[in-house]
Order: C-alpha cells, then sequence, then structure tokens
DNA sequence: ATGTAATTGTAACAAATGTTACAATTTGCC
DNA sequence: GGCAAATTGTAACATTTGTTACAATTACAT
C-alpha cells in the first residue's frame, strides 16, 4: 500500500511514510475504492472502525424527514470520517457519507486501532488533539449562534481580532462568507454593518474595517 | 486518599474503588481544595493538567468584551472541567472556572495523565468516550440552533421522538427549557404550538402532545 | 483595458420573533 | 381541599430578520 498520502494525515503527524508503512504492517486495516457518486457509509449504520480518506472528497449528507438532502460537510483527504462517533455513547453514523470524486478510505476496525492507540503515543496525542480540537471548533460555532442578533454576532467577530482597543483591519471573508457561518441571510449582514457605522460604532469601506468605539461595540456582544 | 467519590466519575467507569486507588497509587496526582465562591481556574490560564471534580459543584463563567459575566455551564461532580482542552489545539481555559461548592479536584498532569492513558486500556476508552459523546452533544445543539423557525426545531424536537409517525407522547420539560435549549423567548414556543395545532399538524394540551400529520410536521424541519 | 462575474449597498415589504403583561391552568405541598 | 408557586395560554406591539430585486462597486481573467 501507498503511505505517501497519510504522511499528511492528521493522525500520523509526525511519522514519516516508513515509520507509516510499518505500523500499520503490524495491525489489520484495509483499503477501499469507492466511485466518484456512491455511498461510503449509510445514515444509521454503526461505527466500529476509523475511517481515514486517503485521496478524494466526500460529503455528508442527511436526509431530513420529508425526504429533502441537506448536505452537512465536506472531508477531503486526509480527513476522517464520524471519528467522535467510534468512541461516543451513539455509534451510528448520523449522515449519508458520498464519494464526490474517486475515493480511497483507510479502514481500521475499533479494536485493532485500539491497538494502535496503545503502542504508539504519539498516533494516540495525534487523535485526541483530532476529536478535542472538533469539540472545540463546535464550541466556538455555538458561541455565535448563541449571541442573538447579527450586530452581536460581528461585534464579538470583531473583538475576537482586535481585542477591545480601537483599530483597522480587513475582512478576509466575503459578507456572504459571514451569513453562512452566522446563518442568516446576507443583505442582513450588510444592514447590520451600515446601521453599526450610522450608529458611529465602526466605518466599513468595504472590507476595511474600522472600529472606532469599542465601547459601543462591546455592548452589542451583551445579550 | 478517598476514592469512593471516584467511583461514580466517568473516567474511572468499570473500576472499584480498591483499584482505582492502585492506579493512582502509580501515577503522580494531587488533590486540591477550594472554598465556596474562590477561583479554580482563570480564564486564560494553560490547560496542562486533567482535573476530576470530585466533590461539589463547579461552574464555568465567561467575562465578555463589556465586563458582564455570563454564567456558562455547571460541573458537578463527577466531572471533568475542560476536558476538550488538554489535547485540543487551543490549550487555554475559555472561561474562568468557580467553586459554587466546597470542592475538590483531583489534578493528574498531562504527561502523567497520558501514562494513565497507555497503561489502562479502560481508562483510555472511558476518557475517548467522554470527549467524544462531549463532541455528539455539541453537533447535536448545533442542528437545532441551525432550524431557523421555532416551528423548526419544534418539529425537530418532536420526530425525533416519533419517527415520523402519527402518536401521541408527553414532553418532559417545560417550554422554558426547551426555549433555553434552543435560544428563544419562551412566548414564542407557546405561539408556536399554537399555530401547530391551529393548522391540524398536532394536538397540545398542556404537555400532551399528539401528531395529527406528520406529514405537514416533516415540512416544517425543511429550510 | 475591457468585459464578466462576484461582491457589496440599498430599499420596500413580509414574516418571524422578542417583549411585556396578565389571565388561566396545573402542580406540588400542607 | 386549599394555598402558593410554577407553568401555560394569549394578546398587543416593537424589533429584528428574511426576501426579493436591483444598482453600484470591486475583483479577476483575457
Amino acid at each position: 500500500m501507498d503511505c505517501s498520502l497519510l504522511v499528511s494525515a492528521p493522525l500520523f503527524s509526525g511519522y514519516g511514510e516508513k515509520e507509516i508503512e510499518k505500523i500499520l504492517s503490524g495491525i489489520n486495516h484495509r483499503l477501499r475504492r469507492f466511485r466518484s457518486g456512491s455511498l461510503i457509509a449509510m445514515n444509521g449504520e454503526k461505527v466500529n472502525s476509523l475511517r481515514l480518506v486517503i485521496s478524494g472528497i466526500t460529503k455528508g449528507e442527511m436526509v431530513d424527514f420529508s425526504g429533502r438532502i441537506i448536505k452537512i460537510e465536506e472531508i477531503p483527504a486526509p480527513g476522517a470520517l464520524a471519528a467522535a462517533f467510534i468512541f461516543g455513547k451513539k455509534n451510528n453514523f448520523p449522515v449519508n457519507v458520498i464519494a464526490m470524486t474517486d475515493v480511497e478510505i483507510l479502514i481500521i476496525e475499533k479494536e485493532e486501532f485500539l491497538k494502535l492507540l496503545i503502542r504508539h503515543e504519539r498516533i494516540l496525542v495525534n487523535f485526541l488533539e483530532m476529536i478535542s480540537t472538533r469539540s472545540q471548533f463546535l464550541s466556538e460555532k455555538i458561541k455565535f449562534l448563541s449571541f442573538k442578533t447579527i450586530k452581536g454576532k460581528l461585534a464579538q467577530y470583531f473583538l475576537q481580532r482586535t481585542g477591545n482597543k480601537s483599530s483597522s483591519f480587513v475582512l478576509d471573508v466575503t459578507q456572504n462568507d459571514l451569513a453562512d457561518y452566522f446563518g442568516v441571510a446576507r443583505p442582513s449582514i450588510a444592514r447590520a454593518l451600515g446601521e453599526m457605522e450610522k450608529d458611529g460604532i465602526i466605518t466599513a469601506r468595504g472590507r476595511y474595517i474600522t472600529i472606532k468605539d469599542g465601547e459601543k461595540l462591546s455592548m452589542l456582544t451583551a445579550e
């Protein structure tokens, strides 16, 4: 098996190609190939193995109760599928996983994977970091979703960059990206920015943002 | 040290009191006591150890940019403080942790904790389950926050119980609980229920809910 | 530089939700 | 049973956000 693609996988971070080859030779694993468009895992299916995307791009799709398909997430190589579901209390895929391109998946059964974790401290730490960091990402996202007003979300977003002092910066994302991330409509972002400018809190020239009144901006994060 | 309180800790699930005692004797650890009201950990402080709440109740508080204090979460014994921050990419406490009662905290440094994980497979699996399950909980929460309408959240909530078929059930939470969980105002919950009843989708007599039209209910989860 | 696509600004109107207040009902307790 | 507290139902009105549409501006490729 070709391990050159695995050196960039977070799980094997810190190992060289030869080492990975040796490590894998010590445990059971298998490689499966999926044609573009085919089903890699089905919603509800038991998760009792680690599945690493070696090459290609996968996506998770939810089928809601009315039969509509909603794309949840894209997981390109080198990523792991449903890593939190191997050891979590719920052990079923929460989504359908579909190959968006031709895809190679490395599969290691849970028991074998445990051996790997115990034998190789570095892999253990890598895996702990992967699922912990995911958790942190989700927490962060919830923080933004919890701000009830759009101005509140924007204020939080700006203040995270600058740390409460007046300053200028350039947004590195489009209003559309922000709208998606916050779960709101794009024109609402533009309107909120406009009102914040009218209130003397910021100036916004395209993506160039200047904080004029850090105090007032902070107030918006209240509630 | 008294290990009787640890047998109910998720991390030591499956071990008896004597075993836990023996396990702990093999690694460095320490116990700290905090008076009610005192600061256990400060926002920004490095997280380089596992901290288990042995007895008492702690809370996490965020100080927002305008200086207001927001209570984030209560962690009673037997729970872990900031478990996702030991191995995650960010290694700083995201909140101030305060003792709400007199509290005992068991502290195990990261390196020692790693030894524990490697030596005792059961503890490893327990810890993986803890942080994975937390991740699942956060995902679930995001799902609800992502439904833009309150009726959508309610529909999702109901359908999760019943699985799309007409049926009756009794809510085990108050409207207030639901409102908090969804991040909306309480009267809005009541109004949404009223409108869903008016539309012939459900009947709601207090907490007794009957799904009259599973199709229409499913439709509400769209968008 | 020039044309096309992407992004941003703006407006009018609709829809959803928040806020506040209070009445009706239920629950738990004695 | 009867009381107090908690919960639920409801209404009027304010506020926020969504929706749709289009103009203005910017970014990008050729």
